[in-house]
DNA sequence: TTGTACGCGTTATCAC
DNA sequence: GTGATAACGCGTACAA
């Protein structure tokens, strides 16, 4: 049986408040009365009861993390960052995968108000509308909404630029020298910001360079996953006039596609160029390593943090929009100088 | 302010007994009286706190996973397979990280029994010494061990067998036609399980292939990086006398062992045959394919959800181990057919 | 079958 | 600066 405040108390013959101030740190306690409180808290190994302490204060000390999937390298990526900013500010991390599951959005969402498991909630969904959000009442629990880019001023929002990071991998692609530019990444529905985002900026890039879209070379996927892009490259290089260079809105649907490549005896980037967008390690060391567009998740950790933790502390602030930088990385897959 | 259990029995005109009875499916229960209360749930929109019952109860539903990296694919894929399993069961998932730091694994060893914020721990180190488990009593917090294999009949413990799994890879290595194999992942110390029992079956098997052990062949990672991979890779490399395949005690050493051998434009597995341990997916998009010992890690989550769900039910229960299967899957990067 | 009352361990509100 | 005591919301022994 653990030793309770009031355990505390009758051994040092002090009233609970005082035990209280100390393990609090308040001020108003007296040199020799701490000591003496200290040295009974050793004495019986006392530890404060995190849920009474939750019970009373309303406060967990516990941040909800809401991705599709945590084994997809992006989001682990993401988690690790998150946790350990988390960590550093007094937080832990639950994690919660809705799989593509609308329905669990959902219910993360409008469920989680009331619970009280944790404090805020940092919501990254793959797949996501915006009409989901009008699940979640404004002044309802804390939430951090990551990595889309469309901002109503109701949420907090770390966000990517899809947008231009799209465009600008396409852009790349343009000045290598190609200009038969497939995508993968596109979905049927228009509904999903991300792949909307990526795919518009992925037509603006190519309008600028004056290419005209080809319909049939905007593959769709379900899934950001190897498998879909695989699948989706595969369909592109069937065609009578396959494409020279293929932006994949995933890093991991460029892994898919670059095996998929090198199935059918292609050379990248010789017969065919990839980009990815995420910069997940594995593109570092992928033969040939992967042009993609960093989205510098440690700063898309921190921001997130410290933003729920600031939302936490004061709930009626202002709703904010920070835009996380990104830039293009170079690598093998568009521009080897030597064939692999 | 969200409606509490004496809210719904003030509007139902009935005592919280009943109320509670309710929402715990007591059976004791009138239908009338049922479905009175129902709608009093349903028009306060109450919802239990889950802090306050586990104050009163002593049960949180969440579990711990304590892993050294999520970002670390196996981890991340265990991760994955954890939270779901533990989903059906009704618990929830919280992930710590311990990097590679003793301290942190004490600390949450020791520190964690008392604190109720979890009802078990899933602890997955990649690192651990029997030591640290003298932090843990028996009689403190539920703990599964995950992924060691050295069962001492106190701890629960869903295990792989890192030995045999090393040994295996190791004989397919030399069914391949290959004598001068060597192996990256030893570490300096013998505290470590995995890399002890990983670098114990890789000489086991040679010595059974009759083949003598040659110590600049056993090469050290400080950590399972992709980094560590390649430069552990680059000093075999650089031997007068290289081997013609190597063992990777993870998949993520052999992602860099691949990369580093193909930035000096050696063939794999032409020139030199590489193997990993752990089976992420990763490894079967590479170029070449990474011929490895596949984990079965649902197997594995799912053993261990449901062994510290028992636990958590019986803490008394003998402790028990049981062994996940392994395989080696042979691809690519050991026998490809075709130069990639 | 249902109602009453108490305790889980903490923090906060009063007094002193 | 410190002490008593009332909440926080729920589960359950005990009583009816």
């Amino acid at each position: 049986m653990p030793a309770t405040l009031r355990d505390v108390a009758a051994h040092a013959n002090v009233s609970v408040r005082t035990v209280s101030n100390v393990v609090a740190g308040h001020p108003h306690v007296s040199d020799a009365m701490r000591r003496l409180v200290l040295g009974a808290i050793a004495e019986l190994d006392y530890r404060p009861n995190p849920v009474a302490r939750t019970l009373r204060t309303g406060r967990t000390g516990v941040l909800a993390l809401v991705v599709p999937e945590i084994d997809v390298p992006y989001f682990a990526e993401l988690a690790r960052e998150i946790i350990d900013a988390a960590s550093g500010l007094g937080y832990r991390v639950m994690i919660d995968q809705t799989g593509h599951d609308h329905d669990r959005e959902r219910a993360l969402l409008t469920g989680a108000d009331r619970t009280m498991l944790f404090d805020g909630i940092l919501f990254s969904p793959l797949v996501t509308r915006s009409e989901l959000l009008e699940m979640h009442p404004t002044t309802a629990m804390p939430l951090v909404l990551l990595g889309e880019h469309e901002f109503d001023g109701r949420y907090d929002h770390v966000a990517i630029d899809n947008h231009q990071a799209a465009a600008d991998a396409t852009q790349h692609l343009v000045q290598t020298g190609r200009s038969k530019i497939a995508a993968i990444g596109a979905q049927p529905t228009q509904a999903f910001a991300t792949p909307r985002q990526r795919g518009a900026g992925y037509l603006a890039a190519l309008d600028e360079a004056g290419i005209g879209p080809r319909p049939e070379y905007l593959e769709s996927a379900a899934r950001y996953h190897r498998a879909d892009g695989y699948a989706a490259a595969e369909r592109l290089l069937d065609l009578a006039d396959p494409p020279e260079a293929i932006l994949c809105f995933s890093d991991l649907l460029a892994m898919g596609a670059m095996r998929a490549a090198a199935d059918r005896g292609l050379r990248i980037p010789e017969d065919l160029a990839v980009a990815g967008i995420d910069d997940i390690e594995e593109g570092r060391y992928s033969r040939p390593s992967l042009t993609t567009v960093s989205l510098d998740t440690p700063f898309i950790a921190r921001e997130a943090v410290s933003r729920i933790a600031a939302r936490i502390d004061d709930p009626t602030a202002p709703a904010a929009e920070i835009v996380a930088p990104h830039a293009v990385l170079v690598r093998e897959s568009t521009t080897a100088s030597t064939p692999l």
